[in-house]
RNA sequence: GCCGGCGUGGCGGAAUGGAAUACGCGGCGGUCUCAAAAACCGCUGCCCUCACGGGCUUGUGGGUUCGAGUCCCACCGCCGGCACCA
């Protein structure tokens, strides 16, 4: 009789994670025969608790990289903080205490969570974002893009979150609200630094050199939101401003202009319409309509974007006229101008030609204010139909109509013959608008890395140079609800030098966006203790790009964008060398509650990794996560279905040890079993490296299953099967194959078969095709596509043998209820064939 | 509204155009036990049939194909993104 041990995993895991550690089993060599392997995660906030999302991240990007490291490649799999950011200032207000305290005691409790899981990191590379050893870099970087003209400094319209007393970038706001604690955006004017990223809004637009999933690439272009279209220079009669500023009683002409992606709708120009902010609406208005257009602009001030931005069913439109006239250019006509909130300021030139006839907006203002609709674009074929009847405006493509010159062009060549003769008369041109705006990056907040520059009454905004950095951002500030940077009562912070003339200055209060810190965190990993430059070019040319990148979708159009701008951007200064960071990536599912709702404190459905674990042990939890469905999917979590993971470790657990003990006992012998269980052995390695190499990790473990099934039956059908070398081989494989799922137990029972080395150091196993054939197959018979029969044969048979067979027997006939054959189709590798009858 | 994705047993899900429902959960029956739990073994899509066996089934309707969960068209439902972008 054998007394088995237990599977005990608290014990084992903690027992191999400071083995690993001590042997530094995971850290990247510098210098390797293999090929290198950058696997990628998104660096977690130090919130304080690392959740189950995370631990779903983290386990399927751990299996990948244990995986790809078996295989023979020169893993680095690192792992920091993106420790700057508002949580940590509001948990300062509400519980007073230091962010830079509350900070660095979250990421000690979650560097002890991380190590919990087992995962592979790196943990010589972590980068704590909020260090002075790492944000040196990050205002180097600042500067380096302020050198190159790509940081700049304007007074712009900003989004302004009263809650949270900040400015937002749009992509921070979500449906006109702020987007950590959805109070409405107002908008309010500052200086405020931005980044070009609309410089290359072009090259953004290109995912030739990436494996991305399509959705990302899709979302990312529409955030980028090319239009092509044309420039077009409306003009108008203004008051001339005298020396003081003010209008005089003379008159000048200026140039507006607007951006179309219709410049084939120019005949069509009814009327002409400018955001209530656009700059030329005051010398434009009428002394009669200065009273109903000051109240539209300050109506649509206090609008929210949300209000605004609404297409809601029922919003009508709205406007006022200003009482002035501009000249369209290709036809000399004179259209009245109008202000309404349906065009934006921030988008073309803040002014839209009205073409009610062929422009869905403008066909409902035009509707809604009595103004005429004239046809100029009609399909091919279409027969004329009074513009008074029509329903909605006609956006299709067609023949140019009532356009003067123009009539009959036919539409494919419209737009190109509007745009040659523009041009030609020097009244537009050709031109290329984006919905992606620059990227506004200061925050009027102290808990983020301060911007490097010095604003001197004499000398203006001045960077500091680069062998003063870094700008050390104070550990200790008082909070108060000012709207402004508390840096700005910090006065050994805020007073200075001019470092040109040496005069009394003061410092930029602002901080940078956090994900400025995010956009290069992955380089820094690279060479993470260079105290002397951002990176080592030698060591990063090595390692990038990064070769797995597995992350939230919710990344797709900042964080994703924003790196992916950085690179393209250090490419053109010449740090780097490569055209994208990320060569591949994955966006991981989201793991809901057992309830099927997303988790939430409110609902109660919150599964807090460390009680499960405690219960479980991190194997069987990560290994439930992987086995909840497609890890892009995510899923519910089910108290009930862990426990079928749970049962199958320890049926792993109870077949390897009793395996072992048995061996004892006896000497070893083959018996006819082991060449099933080789087979089994070569199959599973098969599915297995199939499933993890494309991340189904869910297959994965369902092979994994199936394996340790068959190899169980196969034992109690024979009991001698245990002393068969073929078995312990297959039992060895069976470890070696779930070491990347589930690292501890299969490091622990690889230890007790008698092994030395790591399970971890182990190459991956290859399989033998021939032996992954059974000794029989299913020849499977349809009739007319529908299985009739079922045939035991050799793998090698014939067709001919299977035709023969086939048609002989008695269930085909009856199927086939003596109808002659017009078609017999086999396939040979699905041993499949169909009798067509 | 536009763009994208997804609809398969009681549940999570599997399935290079080739045996639909692998694997797991749950359920039912059994072994062990005084009993229960745990563990182990067997059964488990729906309908008809004592049974042998037969019919039906991947949101709905149509199509392509020897053969469709998979490809095409239309519709319904759910999820995600964008949303007056001129």
């Amino acid at each position: 009789m054998i007394t088995r041990s237990k599977y005990q995993p608290a014990e084992i895991e903690t027992k191999w994670q400071s083995r690993w550690a001590e042997e530094d089993l995971y850290s990247a060599r510098e210098h390797s025969d293999k090929p290198k392997f950058y696997n990628l995660v998104m660096l977690p906030y130090p919130s304080g608790d690392l959740h189950i999302g995370h631990w779903y991240n983290y386990s399927g990007a751990d299996t990948y990289g244990r995986f790809t490291r078996m295989r023979g490649y020169n893993v680095m799999q690192p792992i920091g903080f993106d420790a700057f950011g508002l949580p940590a200032e509001n948990a300062a207000i509400k519980r007073n205490i230091q962010p830079h305290t509350w900070t660095l005691e979250n990421i000690a409790n979650m560097r002890r969570q991380l190590a919990r899981m087992g995962a592979g990191w790196d943990w010589s590379r972590e980068i704590v974002s909020c260090l002075p050893d790492y944000y040196t870099w990050t205002q180097w970087l600042f500067l380096q893009f302020y050198k190159r003209g790509l940081a700049y400094r304007t007074k712009a319209p900003a989004n302004w979150c009263p809650t949270c007393n900040t400015t937002l970038a749009n992509e921070q706001v979500v449906n006109g609200a702020c987007e950590r604690c959805g109070t409405p955006v107002e908008r309010r004017e500052i200086d405020q630094w931005l980044l070009r990223i609309t410089a290359y809004a072009d090259e953004l637009l290109n995912f030739d050199e990436i494996e991305w999933p399509e959705k990302t690439r899709l979302m990312q272009t529409n955030w980028i939101g090319r239009s092509e279209g044309a420039e077009i220079r409306f003009t108008a009669q203004v008051p001339r401003l005298g020396k003081n500023g003010k209008p005089t009683t003379r008159t000048e002409t200026v140039e507006i202009p607007v951006f179309t992606t219709r410049p084939d709708t120019i005949y069509g120009v009814t009327f002409f319409v400018l955001a209530p902010e656009h700059p030329l609406v005051e010398r434009l208005t009428a002394p009669e309509q200065r009273a109903a257009v000051e109240a539209y602009v300050e109506q649509a001030r206090h609008e929210t974007e949300i209000e605004r931005l609404s297409t809601e069913e029922g919003r009508k439109k709205t406007g006022v006229p200003l009482g002035a006239s501009v000249t369209n250019p290709v036809t000399g006509e004179q259209v009245p101008v109008w202000i309404a909130d349906y065009v934006l300021m921030s988008y073309g030139h803040g002014a839209v030609m009205g073409v009610p006839a062929h422009d869905q907006r403008d066909f409902e203002f035009a509707r809604a204010f009595g103004l005429p609709v004239v046809e100029v674009i009609r399909p091919e074929g279409e027969e004329e139909t009074p513009t008074a009847t029509w329903e909605t405006a006609k956006t299709a493509h067609g023949v140019m109509v009532n356009s003067g010159p123009f009539d009959g062009t036919p539409a494919e060549d419209a737009i190109q013959r509007v745009i040659a003769w523009l041009e030609e008369h020097n009244l537009g041109q050709r031109a290329v608008t984006y919905r992606l705006r620059d990227w506004l990056i200061s925050r009027q907040r102290y808990w983020g890395c301060p911007i490097p520059i010095v604003y001197c009454p004499e000398h203006g905004a001045v960077p500091v140079p680069e062998d003063q950095l870094p700008v050390l951002l104070p550990d200790e500030v008082e909070f108060k609800p000012t709207g402004e940077s508390p840096l700005r009562y910090v006065p050994e912070f805020l007073n200075t030098t001019c470092p040109i003339c040496g005069k009394p200055a003061t410092r930029e209060v602002d901080t940078l966006d956090t994900f400025i810190c995010s956009s290069w965190y992955f380089l820094r990993y690279i060479d993470p203790q260079n105290a002397h430059a951002a990176w080592s070019r030698e060591k990063v040319d090595a390692w990038m790009p990064v070769d797995m990148y597995i992350g939230g979708a919710e990344h797709a159009t900042m964080h994703l964008l924003y790196a992916r701008f950085f690179i393209k951007a250090l490419r053109d200064m010449g740090l780097l060398d490569f055209n994208e960071p990320f060569k591949r990536l994955f966006h991981q599912g989201i793991v809901l509650g057992p309830d099927g709702q997303k988790m939430s404190k409110s609902r109660g459905n919150v599964i807090a990794p460390d009680d499960v674990v405690a219960r479980y042990g991190a194997d069987t939890v990560r290994a439930y996560l992987m086995f909840m469905g497609p890890f892009d999917q995510g899923g519910p979590w089910s108290s009930s279905s862990i426990e079928g993971v749970w049962r199958y470790m320890n049926r792993v657990w109870n077949l390897v040890t009793d395996a072992l003990a048995e061996r004892q006992v006896g000497p070893s012998a083959e018996v006819a079993a082991g060449a099933a269980a080789e087979r089994l052995q070569h199959k599973s390695i098969a599915r297995v490296t199939e499933s993890y190499a494309g991340l189904r990790f869910n297959t994965a473990l369902a092979a994994l299953m199936e394996y340790l099934n068959g190899l169980s039956k196969l034992k109690d059908d024979e009991p001698a099967l245990v002393r068969d070398p073929r078995y312990a081989a297959a039992l060895d494989t069976l470890l070696v194959l779930l070491a990347p799922l589930a690292p501890h137990i299969s490091e622990e029972l690889w230890h007790q078969a008698g092994h030395e080395q790591s399970v971890h150091s182990q190459p991956w196993p290859e399989f033998n095709p021939a032996l992954t054939v059974d000794e029989t197959v299913t020849v499977i018979v349809q009739v007319n596509g529908k299985l009739r029969e079922k045939l035991e044969l050799a793998p090698d048979v014939s067709e001919d043998e299977v035709r023969r067979l086939a048609l002989a027997s008695p269930k085909v006939q009856a199927a086939t209820g003596g109808r002659p054959l017009k078609k017999f189709i086999y396939v040979a590798d699905r041993y499949l064939a169909n009798i067509v009858a």
